[in-house]
DNA sequence: CAGTTGATATCTATTATGTAGAAATACGGC
DNA sequence: GCCGTATTTCTACATAATAGATATCAACTG
């Protein structure tokens, strides 16, 4: 009941589905460059982490930290919520998309 | 110059397809209702206007007041500018995307 | 044609997200 | 032990999302 949901803002998403694709190698300065080579977006390290805890404190991500020596990184997954929210995220935007026809912007290369 | 790119928030992303969606009938009101239709997502109409303001400042969108008689509406059509952040939205998505494989969540419905 | 209703838009306020960069921490090499 | 560096934490601020109350004004109603 209820069905409160929450959407996933636009760099969440971006930061989800880098810890997806990294599995378990997703710690914070893993993803920055993950993030930057995948998009060629430059983002700063602060981001990336503030946009972490947020996922975690939301219920999207789980954090463990490591201890088995070594540098000390955290590692994060992806929850169940989290992997519903992002397939939330991946349904409405096919819903949004489906059937609209942009009209050309010139800019094809 | 230096390609300073400016990316959509999730709901800029909504409510530009809407318009695309809408094309000449692309107003507050009736933007509201295709949005709630299509999404299931409810949303104030404070937040439509908002959003709509901030696409037309940000040159994503131009206004054109109707005073062709009737009821006084503000009707948005895309930019070329508007049309190309589209396409990159859906072009950012689909690297992110790409290859991604979710473990399955359990909420098959 | 005065009053009311309903569709539409504007305004004000607040919370959530996105962003940067400097500071702290602690490993590994020397 | 000192130093460089990979990593995270902290602090601060900018932008996006959201709600809802208020203002407008055409259309209806009698």
């Amino acid at each position: 009941m209820g069905g409160r949901v929450s959407y996933l803002g636009e760099f969440e998403q971006v930061v989800l589905l880098a810890v997806a694709r990294l599995k378990d190698e997703a710690y914070g300065m893993r993803l920055r460059t993950e993030i930057a080579e995948r998009t060629g977006r430059g983002t700063s390290i602060g981001a990336i982490y503030a946009t972490l805890d947020r996922l975690v404190s939301k219920g999207h991500l789980r954090a463990r930290d490591d201890d088995s020596g070594g540098r000390p990184r955290r590692f994060f997954t992806l929850t169940v919520p989290g992997i519903d929210a992002l397939e939330a995220s991946r349904a409405l935007q096919a819903r949004m998309w489906a059937g609209v026809q942009l009209p050309k912007s010139g800019r094809r290369s």
